[in-house]
DNA sequence: CCAAATAGGGACAGCCCTATCCCTTTTTTT
DNA sequence: AAAAAAAGGGATAGGGCTGTCCCTATTTGG
């Protein structure tokens, strides 16, 4: 077995903290990630151990969110108590100068929260890798809305949001057939899983998403 | 069965958006949960269907963030979009002037992001169905790092995380029977479950997190 | 010292999710 | 009309998570 990977996601805001963290696990085979919520815990975490990935959101409580310096110093003083980690700056508010100035601090990676989507984290890594530096500024890149039914299993929820974003004009089968391999399973159970989502939201809900 | 409790989320942030839906179509039994990432998107599923609750980030691409009628305009053009709805506002720069202009709008919830964690959702539904409105500024209450490994399952995961927070001073018997109560399982599946998490994160990593 | 607490397991049944293969009927297209 | 596509479902095997009950050492506290 691998060694077990760290990582260390400073975030404010709860969810964001929760859902980072659990890309980070997800996406390695054997991690151990914490959360912070403030520099002190985070401060106090870089302390007491040592770490390869620290996610940062420079908008934390007690620093003012104006304040570019404030900005700055958060994650400088990360960085500092955490020199041989790898740095991602992470924040609502992006733009290139401040992209750039983080990389001065030596980040490499920094990105826009609006558009950053479930699975990012190995492209991130990805450009970390082959080029030493990660930015994924935000944008918006939704068409069709997000679709979640308390009915459906993980899977098929996948499914019907994978066929909702389908290219129009191919037959159903063909996107079968392409939902299939990016999940890595036959096109039968794919077409399976989409039939039995599809019937669970009649059945409850008489309405379905658009797009299906 | 009853009917299903339709929502909609309005938020640019792609993985916040997909947190609030998660946790809105897990807290109803029968939820049918739609996510926007822009205004254009919103409206248009706001002029399709009646939504039963409509939570929204006011701080939209498209908009300035420094602008206080930019909110404004947004939470009010989907609040006449949508008058039956119960409307909650959700934002990363929360303070109570603001919450007063959007509850003059017709808001019923106005929540800050920072501290807003899971299984929130019942308590600012219950404050709006006692009070008619819900008020949840962005306070800081971590005293313990978030933790999370690969290798636990949802429940060992769970239950490390409540171990890590349980006050000092009681024993570990006492621990287990509250921590059972609070899973409503009986208090020794609470203890095997922490003592196979603790297993599994001492052979994979040696290192136990703090308060463990 | 004795009793309680703790560490560290094994066994087991139930359940849901996953994935595959199979089937019939209806609709659409050629 | 024949062929292809699509809707709608049944059966089944495997696997992981859950929850309960049970066991033996070892340590700690009174």
């Amino acid at each position: 077995m691998e060694s077990t990977y760290r990582a260390l996601v400073v975030e404010d805001q709860t969810l964001m903290r929760l859902a980072l963290m659990d890309q980070i696990s997800t996406a390695f085979e054997n991690a151990a990630v914490l959360g912070a919520q403030t520099l002190e815990i985070a401060l106090y975490e870089l302390a007491n151990e040592n770490f390869d990935l620290v996610i940062i959101d420079p908008g934390l409580p007690g620093f003012d969110p104006t304040s570019q310096d404030d900005r700055l110093s958060v994650v400088s003083r990360i960085i500092e108590a955490s020199p041989t980690a790898l740095h991602a700056v992470i924040t609502g508010s992006d733009n290139t100068a401040e992209a750039d100035q983080f990389r001065g601090l030596g980040a490499v990676a920094y990105l826009g929260k609006t558009g950053l989507e479930p699975g990012m984290l190995c492209d991130v890594l990805d450009d970390i890798s082959t080029s030493g530096f990660s930015i994924r500024l935000s944008r918006v890149t939704m068409t069709v809305p997000d679709y979640c039914h308390s009915a459906l299993t993980p899977r098929e929820q996948e499914i019907i949001n994978l066929m909702a974003r389908r290219e129009p004009g191919m037959s159903r089968i063909q996107i079968y057939e392409q939902v299939a391999g990016k999940l890595g399973i036959d096109r039968d159970s794919a077409e399976k899983y989409f039939k039995k989502a599809r019937a669970k939201i009649m059945k409850s809900d008489h309405k379905l998403p658009v797009g299906i």
